[in-house]
DNA sequence: AGAGGTTACGGGCAGCGTAAGGATC
DNA sequence: GATCCTTACGCTGCCCGTAACCTCT
């Protein structure tokens, strides 16, 4: 009689159409799938994938079986899920995440998860979102807390945060406003118009990624001159770039609240207002690994606690 | 993760109530039970199975448990059934068959099981019905051929085949009729009145079974002597004695063919009329263990082949 | 040549059976 | 004392990883 672990196996070379990507989705050596799944077939009697140069595809007879697997490894995880404690969670998770959550509340989340699943291992891995979602749909990452919605079939997904962006500079960076010599470029109503913004550089996310193209949307005006935006991938890079007088940065202030409270970054007041930045958890719609939506489920909650101390600061 | 392994154990101590008889049914020592089901509960961080004095019960997590539990199974068996060939199909089959099925079309069946599921075992065990139906029920046949229908909730019947009773002589045993001097006790309508069969005893199937009590039922009338009814729980025993001239028999002229063709044995041709033993082939409707329906399926055949040569001679 | 799957081989450990150890009637 | 489950222990065999091999582009 087959276990489970045949299953597993067959399951994801016939979903990921390749053994390699199987076996890393499994933490196993692409032989050991291999294994497995000609144990599975042996015990059954039948071919179940065919191997084809350029093609790893199910037989008729997997197609069948493959309903079943699924439903199998459903079925299992629903009974881990109903019936075990956090204890039952076991196993390494790779966790993909943007790095504006490293900032804001990454050690609390994993010092939780470590506390209430003391089985399972993280592996973290820090990454622009755009990246992070090709690592999911490859079945690279198990979980990953990035800019959303993706709105992709197969994926399940759930708003952990919002961050409103801003514009940040130092207070030693000063603002040539069109106005008279305030020295911070605030002009009658207390805000930067946008003339005086675009003098300087803007420094934020990388070009990749949405806030990008938002901010560019944003500053780009036919009447004024095109603005100048650094885009880069490290968050703690642009922090240390805007402390420099760089330029101004675009980022959620919930990562800076030390530099804002120390006085070392401050907002700029200004009537532009961009997007504010939805992030997500999101992981594969994965009949097995209950543990990707038990951390799933958890990050919600420690983005909500510190969503009420870091999120609605500013303005 | 859990693997099927230890489900099984789970599944078959809770349903059995007993450690000992999951065991059994598994192939396996108590004790293996005793670590399948312990690792299982380690995994899941809880308890599924209360072990009291006198009361093998699931807990509360385990009656949720047993429900996905038992899907688990039977979507096991579904997949196996739905892709695999007969080779995939293996172990140790428990068979009940009842005695009449021996003379009759068992050694076609062992032969086509054989041929058909090479890898599947076959352990026979021969009895009376009744004991038969404790065996099953007690989880110790995983497969029975015996007289039916039972009627039992859990348990999936299939008919086999019907063979009619007879009263059945030695052509050396005298019949002495009311009339005449025949010979043979045959009345004026050719056939042998029930005062002539009252004479001599019958032998039938013992006395724990329904032919024995149908038979007492046909021949005991108030205003005759009683029968004497010898019951024997071995039909060779039974052949053995109607040739010996014990008696008359009452048994179903398939299983004598042989005696009947070199005229060893004859039927007794009488209006008294018993109804035909319908036997059926009984297994658990368990949630794993597609052998069993799978060799309930092949014995339909069997018998119906059987049934076309030796079913309907006589009369 | 290199990417991807299979086969060969050795080692570690899971899980089995035997047997001894409670617990409860 | 008998029955039933658990625990201890040694051993077998499964299954994994390493590495060599095969095949196709």
């Amino acid at each position: 009689m087959p276990e489970f672990r045949g299953l597993e196996a067959f399951y994801w070379v016939a979903r990921l159409r390749s053994f390699r990507r199987a076996a890393e989705r499994l933490h196993l050596t692409q032989s050991a799938v291999s294994q497995r799944l000609a144990a599975l077939e042996a015990r059954l009697g039948a071919r179940l994938i065919e191997r084809g140069a350029r093609a790893v595809v199910p037989t008729p007879a997997g197609r069948r079986a493959l309903e079943r697997a699924e439903q199998l490894l459903r079925l299992r995880a629903e009974l881990l899920g109903s019936v075990a404690g956090p204890e039952a969670l076991s196993g390494t998770l790779r966790l993909g995440v943007s790095e504006t959550i490293v900032h804001t509340w990454l050690a609390r989340f994993v010092e939780r998860a470590h506390a209430r699943f003391p089985r399972v291992e993280i592996d973290i891995e820090v990454d622009v979102s755009p990246r992070l979602r090709q690592g999911l749909a490859a079945g690279e990452l198990d979980l990953a807390f990035l800019l959303g919605p993706l709105g992709e079939p197969r994926v399940l997904e759930r708003e952990l945060c919002r961050y409103p962006l801003a514009f940040v500079r130092s207070p030693r960076l000063p603002l040539a406003g069109g106005g008279d010599g305030v020295g911070d470029g605030v002009g009658e109503d207390g805000t930067v118009p946008l003339d005086a913004l675009l003098r300087v550089p803007v420094i934020t996310y990388p070009r990749t990624t949405a806030p990008y193209a938002q901010v560019e949307q944003l500053l780009r005006r036919p009447e004024l001159p095109p603005p100048r935006i650094f885009g880069n991938s490290s968050l703690s890079t642009i922090v240390r770039m805007t402390l420099d007088r760089i330029g101004v940065s675009v980022i959620p202030p919930a990562v800076i609240r030390r530099e804002l409270a120390y006085d070392h970054l401050r907002l700029v007041p200004t009537a532009l207002r961009l997007p504010d930045l939805v992030f997500t958890a999101a992981h594969a719609d994965a009949p097995d690994s209950p543990t990707a939506a038990a951390l799933s489920a958890l990050a919600v909650e420690v983005a909500a606690e510190s969503g009420a101390e870091g999120g609605d600061k500013g303005f």
